[in-house]
DNA sequence: TCAGGTGCTGACCGATCGGTCAGATAGAGC
DNA sequence: GCTCTATCTGACCGATCGGTCAGCACCTGA
């Protein structure tokens, strides 16, 4: 059963990502994967150099996005930039709800990676425009918890369509960050 | 060098806790704890039956507190009940930060040891209160993003001392849900 | 027909995991 | 002095981890 199948490679990020979500990337074995797919590990390895590797293709188009973001939030100020930075980043946890469930728990662990060195800044610079480019203690406890409550839930909402999640979600953010419609 | 220390128990729980917040459990091995206090691993397992157990002991405190907690909110009905729920976990995840911190992205995992059975139903009758009992898809949101952005950023604001950081969380809690005060 | 490439596999590797166990060490009570 | 018990340890166990490798089956194209 071996040449009828080069969607092989695509099952096995649909299958990771999927037990990602659930147990974690360190929670989660190659074998655990190929068993998903009905394959063997070696397969996995084949289709990807490597554990990390398969994580970083995986992860890349939410990357991207969240690249195209940071940029779009720095072409703003202010309370424009805090706008943009909330439906920019619900729009991301709505669109990506796997791929930034799987990151739950493992963040710090995974930031050091090379391939997701500089996702840290950006993080950073995201968590910032939340609070408004404010210091005051409140406001970047209000912006960290908003970033990760969206972060946290967005994946527990399958149930739930896009287009639904997405208002709900950008709602409980303006209200949290006191941002003006 | 064995005699005078039967404080080795208590050292290995706060270097556990130290540990597992920073890697988390799956990510800490029994060898790095018993590194971090100059011991051997099978010392660790002297101390305590096994892995789990230790994580069991550790987080006894926080736990006790929490099912206090679910006690207390049952007692109440409607807005007072969201109001108690939202300030008494607030004083838990200011109280057990750490404890809390560990359990991040690990939560359904260990949920499903023993010990933690009874956790998952107190947090959903927790989500429900923070809901203010609303089966509305964006109550329930909302409750998840501040339960969960609470219990996620908690971990991250060691260097705010509680009298400054509980205010902080409870009015971005208040503000997300619509309690009025 | 046959050479070459693709997809895939079982067997194996060293490292590390949680956990066990016999025994070393030393203070306490007699 | 001797025994008992608490504390601690190194050596070891089976399991599992991510990863390597030689080779098999099959398709393609010359």
């Amino acid at each position: 059963m071996a040449r009828p199948t080069p969607a092989t490679h695509d099952e096995l990020l649909t299958a990771a990502a999927r037990r990602f979500a659930v147990t974690g990337y360190k929670g989660t074995s190659l074998q655990d994967i190929a068993r998903e797919v009905g394959c063997s590990k070696a397969t996995v390895l084949y289709h990807f150099a490597s554990k990390d590797a398969l994580l970083g293709e995986l992860m890349a188009p939410a990357i991207a996005v969240l690249e195209e973001l940071d940029t779009r939030i720095a072409e703003h100020t202010g309370a424009d930039a805090q706008r943009v930075a909330a439906e920019g980043f619900v729009d991301l946890a709505v669109r990506f709800r796997r791929e930034i469930a799987l990151l739950r728990g493992e963040f710090s662990d995974l930031l050091q990676q090379p391939t997701f060195m500089h996702i840290q800044q950006i993080s950073e610079r995201l968590v910032a425009a939340f609070a408004g480019f404010s210091d005051r203690p409140e406001a970047r406890v209000a912006a960290l918890v908003v970033l990760a409550g969206i972060a946290e839930t967005c994946g527990e909402f399958l149930d739930i369509p896009d287009e639904q999640l997405r208002p709900a979600l950008l709602a409980v953010a303006y209200r949290a960050l006191e941002v003006s419609i």
